[in-house]
DNA sequence: CATACAAATGCGATTATTTCGCAATAACTA
DNA sequence: TAGTTATTGCGAAATAATCGCATTTGTATG
């Protein structure tokens, strides 16, 4: 299962990468300039979190999420971080923020899914 | 609109209590005795989180659930904490780990949602 | 104890998100 | 250039959660 490289795929990367956030299948479908079907969006999405290109937020909406952590050289970043979900401009970004815990004995954690919700800066002024 | 004392409220409440975990609809729907509508637990569950008797969280799969907090008098587990999601045994529970975070200036929290997923220590022996 | 008002419920339909199967298309390799 | 197979499009389907509306029921009042 070898990965071929496709306008699609191009596309989705570049703007995930250019908005600098964590972006929802529906946002993408909205900003993206071609027409790629809504259940090929969800498999580009798939593929890139399968190979680690992007990673996935599931926000308090229920919703999915993609963001490709423009700043993984980033140490703070590169690891588990916050994510804030603006409930003004519905947008969500990543945090600079580590996300510390230690865990009672005998649990072992393999996924970390932090969302803080409320009012981003661009919209708290 | 004040609220009234029903059987469907106190048989949920009861269930949430007994149980100790933070239950789906779904889950709640089948271990519960008697026979609840769906829409009605839903609106049962979120007058519940409206008055400050149960919390809400959002799991990874997109999921509601809900957890009356058993250790309320717990300072630990009275602010914000994380849950715990078993991919094994599909429960989640609240951890007795306080969320601690500082956000960038002009970013105002209203809302955390963490959830750690993993094994859960009765699946990991 | 009977009555009236509004909260709570049941039911069916509806919205929204995500996935799946299958046929058609297109990227890569030889 | 041809063949293999990853990728895409399309429609259907699964799942979660909500909504409108008619009916039931809790509670306060006379």
């Amino acid at each position: 299962m070898e990965r071929r490289n496709t306008p699609t795929k191009e596309a989705v990367l570049e703007l995930l990468i250019k908005s600098g956030k964590a972006m929802s299948r529906d946002a993408i479908e909205q900003k993206i300039t071609q027409d790629i079907n809504r259940a090929t969006i969800y498999r580009v999405l798939n593929r890139f979190c399968e190979d680690g290109v992007l990673h996935r937020v599931v926000a308090e909406d229920g919703k999915q999420y993609f963001a490709v952590c423009v700043n993984c050289d980033d140490k703070v970043l590169s690891g588990h971080h916050f994510h804030f979900r603006c409930t003004k401009c519905d947008t969500i970004e990543c945090l600079p923020v580590t996300v510390d815990f230690s865990v009672p004995n005998g649990y072992q954690v393999d996924g970390v899914n932090c969302v803080l919700s409320g009012t981003c800066k661009d919209c708290s002024r």
